[in-house]
DNA sequence: CGGACAAGCTGA
DNA sequence: CAGCTTGTCCGG
């Protein structure tokens, strides 16, 4: 048996050889590739998987005995997309290995109970023929207020179907939903024996590692959202794991989103849902000029928000996400914003100059658009923000960021991003200051400002209630806002593509930072190897970004490159450089 | 990873 | 040269 230590460090297999009484009793038929076994390694006792079974060990090393068969692990076709996965983010076997291990002991499959069905409501065959090709991946662009339940029913008849999901509650709805339809359902980690002995899963972004005998689809929801991503290293995308297992098990896979990002179109072939419905699956949204607003006034509200604010039909969500670290500046004249000359980019003052937010670009302090050289300062936090709010409407204003431990019983509410996954069912949601997301100086900017837009559409609802959204800015031209007054995205993926491509950016080509107290050496040792297919820039704050052309040369550069003892961060396709 | 062991440094 | 730190190697 060959077998891999549950120690990252290590990452090394050694050869064991199976006690005789393991035959005798039946322990040796349940030995798999995958199984959890215990054994022990240079006097000390230690966990792992089988990873062969039946090799010939290298001559002259006698075996020792396993000494203990733990239970059942990640079977065969897991335990290889987990060495894919290694590769694929720079990472070491193990990491994959244990997110994909039952979290208790499982010494057998458990099937699931099914439920006796209850009549579904929706339209059976609606989505069906998304899934009739193997192989085939579709990105179906579903607007935010369709909440796409009749999509994963669509997928589960054809076979046991693997569902995944941002957030843990909307999988508890999909599967309270398919439970009733009668489908056999695994939902999450905690029923991971019933997967293995066949269901349909149903989870979070590690759900793609369940066991799966019977894979016959795969639907990833909200494909858009960074939830889908491992924050920490390896920064695993549960998308992409998704679509290698669809590919490697000849399932077809169907990406959704209100907002599919460039590596889903990349991947699949776009299905949309029509114009008239995507219209009313996004909510009307009100767009206010701030560059109208009386400049000498400023402040944070635009001139129309406290009429929206009373006119609204229950709660009001407002947002001021003050994570973007980077001041704006305006024009005290004309209320235009200080930015590069392409508008991308915001300017900061350093030593009495305008610099771009990348260094890009520096000019002296003169308004690009009405020449006035007096700037000023627009950023202002979140209890301010409340407590202008509580004055201008004449109502208490509750406040809520990350931190907060409830939710007040405010009918207003304002606070970072947070106000979006806290807050339940919402009439308006505001944004105070949308520039800050549209001039964030990051290559996924607009992509992620058009996600924020459509998080605030899902919790108002679509065009036939009574939801708004409001938008403050001052590029009410912006693409970025186009796409969501029109409900179409593709006003947003169009451009993006087109800049993306010009500029050799994601997805037309592979990025990777490396950081930590290692990177300096690690960068070292992978110039001597690195052909010039591979850029190495940095380090800026110890930081390097490594990029190519394709993820092959920059993945294979990556794995070939000896770690050095310091720590090492390495995160592939990093969703915010 | 953690133990074993070797080489290198310090103080009397 | 004992006593300690630091580095390198290795495990089946």
């Amino acid at each position: 048996m060959r077998v891999l230590p549950d120690v990252v460090r290590l990452d090394r297999m050694f050869d064991y050889s199976v006690p005789d009484a393991w035959h005798a009793d039946g322990r040796a038929e349940r030995l798999a590739a995958g199984s959890i076994v215990r054994f022990s390694l240079g006097g000390r006792r230690m966990r792992g998987w089988i990873t062969e079974v039946g090799v010939d060990p290298p001559a002259g090393v006698e075996l020792q005995h396993l000494e203990r068969l733990t239970g059942m692990g990640p079977p065969a076709d897991v335990l290889s997309l987990a060495r894919w996965a290694a590769w694929r983010w720079a990472g070491r076997t193990v990491h994959f290995l244990r997110v994909a291990s039952p979290p208790r002991v499982v010494a057998s499959p458990a099937p699931a109970r099914i439920a006796a069905p209850t009549p579904s409501s929706g339209s059976p065959e609606r989505h069906d023929d998304l899934f009739s090709h193997p192989s085939a991946v579709t990105v179906l662009r579903c607007p935010p207020a369709d909440d796409c339940l009749a999509l994963a029913g669509a997928a589960t008849r054809r076979g046991d179907a693997l569902i995944v999901v941002p957030a843990l509650a909307h999988a508890r709805r999909i599967a309270t939903d398919l439970r009733r339809q009668g489908v056999r359902v695994a939902l999450g980690f905690d029923d991971w024996a019933q997967a293995a002995a066949g269901a349909t899963v149903v989870g979070t972004r590690t759900a793609v590692w369940m066991p799966m005998p019977h894979l016959a689809a795969v639907v990833v929801l909200d494909e858009h959202s960074e939830g889908l991503q491992s924050e920490q290293a390896p920064t695993w995308h549960a998308r992409e794991v998704a679509l290698e297992r669809a590919r490697r098990a000849g399932a077809p896979a169907v990406l959704v989103s209100p907002v599919p990002t460039l590596e889903a179109l990349e991947a699949g072939e776009l299905r949309e849902v029509g114009r008239a419905a995507e219209r009313d699956g996004w909510p009307a949204v009100d767009v206010l000029d701030r560059r109208l607003d009386d400049p000498v006034r400023g402040g944070l509200f635009a001139e129309g928000l406290r009429d929206r604010l009373a006119r609204a039909r229950g709660r009001v969500a407002i947002v001021l996400n003050r994570k973007g670290r980077g001041r704006l500046l305006a024009c005290k004249a004309c209320g235009e914003l200080a930015r590069t000359t392409d508008g991308r980019l915001p300017m900061r003052l350093v030593d009495d100059v305008l610099v771009a937010a990348d260094g890009s670009e520096r000019r002296p302090v003169v308004c690009a658009h009405c020449g006035s050289t007096v700037l000023r300062n627009l950023r202002i936090g979140v209890t301010r923000a409340r407590e202008d709010l509580a004055s201008l409407t004449g109502e208490p204003v509750g406040e809520l960021t990350a931190e907060s431990d409830r939710v007040g019983a405010e009918r207003i509410v304002v606070g970072t991003e947070a106000v979006l996954w806290r807050l339940q069912s919402v009439a308006a949601v505001v944004f105070l200051d949308f520039d800050q997301e549209l001039l964030a100086p990051r290559q996924r900017a607009s992509e992620q400002a058009l996600a924020l837009l459509a998080r605030g559409a899902r919790l108002v609802g679509g065009r036939r209630g009574e939801g708004r959204l409001v938008v403050q800015t001052r590029q009410p031209d912006h693409p970025v806002v186009r796409a969501a007054v029109l409900a179409d995205p593709s006003i947003v993926a169009d451009i993006e593509r087109r800049r993306r491509r010009e500029m050799d950016l994601p997805p037309h080509s592979a990025q990777a930072v490396v950081s930590g107290p290692g990177a300096e050496a690690f960068i070292e040792t992978l110039r001597e190897s690195a052909d010039t297919a591979v850029s190495i820039r940095g380090s800026l704050d110890g930081r390097f970004l490594l990029r190519a052309p394709s993820h092959g040369p920059l993945l294979d550069l990556l794995a070939r490159t000896p770690r050095p003892a310091a720590r090492l961060r390495v995160e592939v396709d990093p969703l915010r450089v």
